[in-house]
DNA sequence: AAGAGTCTCAACCGCGCAGCA
DNA sequence: TTGCTGCGCGGTTGAGACTCT
């Protein structure tokens, strides 16, 4: 146990097991320990290097810091996708999902679950959410809506386009993906053609699921409010549109070519 | 500038399992 | 069979960093 011996309490603190974040120092002595008598019988660090930290401790500071072989960086995108993945399939099984993820650790996967989980819980989003891939939009300067073929919008309806539609995707800081340049689009209908712009810029890819977490006032312009928010639910993507249904975003995104697919 | 609130992640804790005497 | 020891796992905590107001 790593917890204070009867005996050892009420004696200085030299002679317990310590506590709390580990010094370089200790940091050295366990590399030393490991070099000459290897992984394993972590309750004999004490005895022979003299460090006063419990064999638990040891242990998860070697796996958990110091092993050569730990990556070293955040979760990337491709392998937060991995753990989404696994989470889906195995759960909470960390241990396993160390096998999929070579140098990561358990500890690195399940910290990155339970703030991601935290965070979608926040904002009222399912844990598994569709994982969508938008294209490069840089080629894509001007798009006439209605220039775009019906049968390619998924069975989005025209005619139920608001008359005032924004999109506009701020600042989406996703970590640890290329997110380069900031893609900026607004739909506008003033009882013309609807057109289609968008700001020059790449946005390599994102999670997001579209929720509507505020509906505005009735009276106020019958607009409902819809936030849409990355996998971090850090930066939110914010969309005004009349009331109709949020999925016909997804379905006109989809049809006119900036998503590349949804996977789920 | 500063205090409050939030987030991140290293570390701790309790429990269970396997091996052994 | 029982008790002990070492180890591994998953859940939780809390200090420090960061952001917001």
């Amino acid at each position: 146990m790593c917890l204070f011996s009867k005996q050892e309490k009420g004696d200085d603190d030299t002679n317990r097991s310590k506590k709390g974040p580990w010094s370089f120092d200790e940091d050295e002595k366990l590399r030393t320990y490991v070099s000459q008598y290897g992984e394993g019988s972590w309750d004999e660090v004490q005895k022979k290097v003299g460090l006063f930290r419990c064999g638990k401790s040891c242990r998860l500071r070697w796996l958990n810091h110091l092993h050569p072989s730990l990556k070293k960086g955040s979760i990337t995108e491709e392998e937060g996708r991995k753990i989404v993945e696994l989470h889906a399939k195995i759960e909470s099984k960390w241990s396993q999902m160390v096998k999929e993820l070579p140098g990561r650790t358990d500890n690195e996967i399940k910290n990155f679950w339970n703030i991601r989980a935290r965070k979608l819980k926040k904002a009222n989003l399912p844990l598994y959410d569709q994982i969508i891939k938008p294209r490069d939009l840089s080629n894509q300067e001007q798009v006439d809506i209605s220039q775009v073929k019906k049968s390619d919008i998924h069975g989005y309806k025209f005619e139920q386009l608001p008359n005032s539609f924004n999109v506009s995707i701020t600042s989406p800081h996703v970590s640890n993906m290329q997110c380069n340049n900031v893609a900026s689009t607004s739909i506008n209908n003033n009882n013309t053609s609807p057109t289609l712009t968008n700001n020059s810029g790449l946005l390599e890819s994102m999670f997001f699921t579209p929720k509507i977490l505020e509906d505005s006032d009735a009276n106020h312009m019958h607009s409902t409010e819809t936030k849409l928010v990355d996998e971090n639910g850090k930066k939110p993507i914010s969309l005004e549109k009349d009331e109709s249904n949020h999925e016909d975003l997804i379905d006109l995104m989809f049809g006119l070519g900036w998503l590349d697919n949804y996977i789920f």
